[in-house]
DNA sequence: GCAAAAATGTAGAACGCTACACGTAGAACA
DNA sequence: TGTTCTACGTGTAGCGTTCTACATTTTTGC
């Protein structure tokens, strides 16, 4: 009968940091959270012994009394890659702190949100969440939290963190006007969320102020591949097709390149592109993709920054708003035709 | 003076919950393991008493004394699209398991896996670890372990879960062999890693197979963006420019691609590009990127699997290898030139 | 019908840490 | 000289679980 678990190397505990030492418990522990009260010898013996011993304090210890120095950041998928810029940001905010950050994925991001307040997260960021703002609040109320992508502030619980989506939106249809686009479609997401309406309204709107009202025409897919290419297709495929797509993230719009690649429409010429988030693959030159700056990482650290002032203690709730700005690529580059229905206001 | 903290709502504990039922304490514990030793009666009352209350044990308390039903995934990071496959994976094997997947992103893992040690994680999937074998096998005493991507089982106490990189690595050859390419580059990451390592090592063994051992060219490069457009920058522009490029990864493929039309190279007909992974990416048109499928998915699923049986008591180490096969698109297809140094074995 | 065995439930001691409530000693002040 | 502060340390009661040891009840075997 082998023993059942390898032999795992126990744990230096705080209380043999102690002995080592030769201080009480309580001491070592207000040298780790260094709290009031500690001479500097005191110090300086405790972290040598800590040092030596190669101490280090249990989290689910701490949890039961206090914090756990971990915070949690919920994404809403792999796949995007914006959300690699924000973890960016996140991470060097963090860098300098002892919070650790822990991910989890989950599109449908409550049961998650449950695990992660179950496990002691000091703290919470939420990207682009799709719940109500009732189940928000709720969760705000449990636990210190910061939402990236989320338009209504409604509840003095928590903290936003926000490009002002309505003005993206806007930024690309004025783009594409004055690039000699009139018939822009809009593919945008089947799932609500404020963040995708936001971008649909400014849409809408600005489409209006150019005198463009009735060639408004929003899609919405779900993020699933299928579902994309069969709404670009039909798009594309349609009698009076579009002159323009504004999709609402980038992914979005590099799946919108690869369909008209393969009807054999060519960007710009027969149909201009336009994405949202500026990732790193707008750059490519397969895409040259034209696109909104919202600098993920930008708002990676403001959130991470409003989350730890949150966890240690500010109550009056913030919203930081970045500017978005438009990146002009070839994918929407001027329009060589005349236009068709330009009744320009 | 406002107070610090919001109201946060108070949880509800193992003892309230069994005070409602009108049982012991210890009663519900045994219910929420499903331990031996409890009637349907008793366990009919917890059950109601638990959903009414909501109670949700905390996972600090188990951690205390036992699991914490929470398993640690640390990736690389979190651009390169291979690994959202790997999550997949382990997500829907963990999904009819009790245990919670949390994800951590670093190259360099080793804080974050202590980090994670800290936390109580009842196990630990690494992937394509840079740690020195030493490391790991001190990680794995620990802590159970499960590795995906690392070619060097070493030691009883951890499970791997591969493919075979050396045999993809030669497929990758063949094929470009078989379409007429002679003159195949490589492009290799900078940071050494045994999976990298064997696609090396296939590659060179392949080629000297064909008889173009002369041609073996491996070119190291970061993951940076900047180095890598300079990689295959200088290999395009170099005076014996090769007929074919193979990247170590999917990721790295499309920025050779993004490179190679920016310099008006054309693929594949003045260079042939293929990548790892068969993410989904190289479906796009855009790319049609040849690629070396190794199911990311099954290799998440095998590990969540395999780590799950070590963290309930197996001992003697599994070593999981899946077979990869190619996906020839566009991007490598037959060359239509002569070749020119086809001295073919 | 009675002993033994099995089934079911409970009490209570940890787990590693934090933080409150104190104790002590020296300095500053009157 | 006494009194009051201040700075520095320590003892110890939990935090919410798990799990061993034990008590009690029910079932089984003969």
């Amino acid at each position: 009968m082998q023993k059942k678990t390898g032999p795992r190397t126990p744990r230096i505990t705080i209380r043999e940091v102690a002995s080592d030492a030769g201080v009480s418990v309580a001491a070592v522990s207000k040298v780790l959270r260094d709290a009031y009260g500690v001479s500097e010898a005191l110090r300086a013996k405790v972290q040598a012994s800590m040092e030596k011993l190669n101490y280090r304090p249990l989290a689910s210890a701490r949890g039961l009394r206090g914090r756990t120095y971990t915070i949690g950041l919920l994404l809403p998928d792999l796949r995007n890659p914006f959300f690699a810029d924000i973890f960016d940001g996140v991470t060097s905010a963090l860098a300098r702190t002892q919070y650790q950050a822990m991910q989890g994925i989950s599109v449908t991001a409550s049961e998650l949100v449950d695990a992660m307040i179950d496990r002691q997260m000091d703290g919470l960021i939420l990207i682009g969440p799709n719940e109500m703002a009732e189940r928000i609040s709720e969760i705000a109320h449990r636990v210190p939290l910061v939402l990236i992508g989320h338009h209504e502030p409604g509840d003095e619980s928590f903290d936003t963190v926000n490009n002002d989506d309505q003005l993206g939106a806007r930024l690309v249809v004025r783009h594409l006007h004055a690039n000699g686009y009139r018939r822009i479609a809009m593919i945008s997401l089947a799932r609500a969320s404020t963040v995708v309406s936001q971008r649909e309204l400014g849409y809408r709107l600005e489409m209006v102020d150019h005198g463009l009202g009735s060639d408004t025409l929003i899609i919405r897919s779900t993020q699933v591949l299928r579902d994309v290419q069969l709404a670009v297709r039909r798009l594309l495929e349609s009698d009076n097709r579009p002159d323009a797509i504004f999709c609402w993230t980038d992914l979005i719009a590099i799946e919108a390149i690869s369909v008209a690649t393969e009807l054999g429409v060519s960007i710009p010429h027969d149909v201009a592109i336009v994405g949202y988030d500026n990732t790193m693959y707008c750059d490519f030159a397969q895409h040259r993709l034209t696109s909104v700056d919202q600098s993920g990482e930008l708002l990676g650290i403001q959130a991470a920054r409003l989350l730890v002032e949150r966890i240690e203690g500010r109550t009056a709730p913030e919203h930081f708003v970045v500017t978005p700005r438009i990146v002009a690529r070839a994918s929407s580059a001027k329009s060589s035709r005349t236009s068709k229905s330009g009744q320009d206001r």
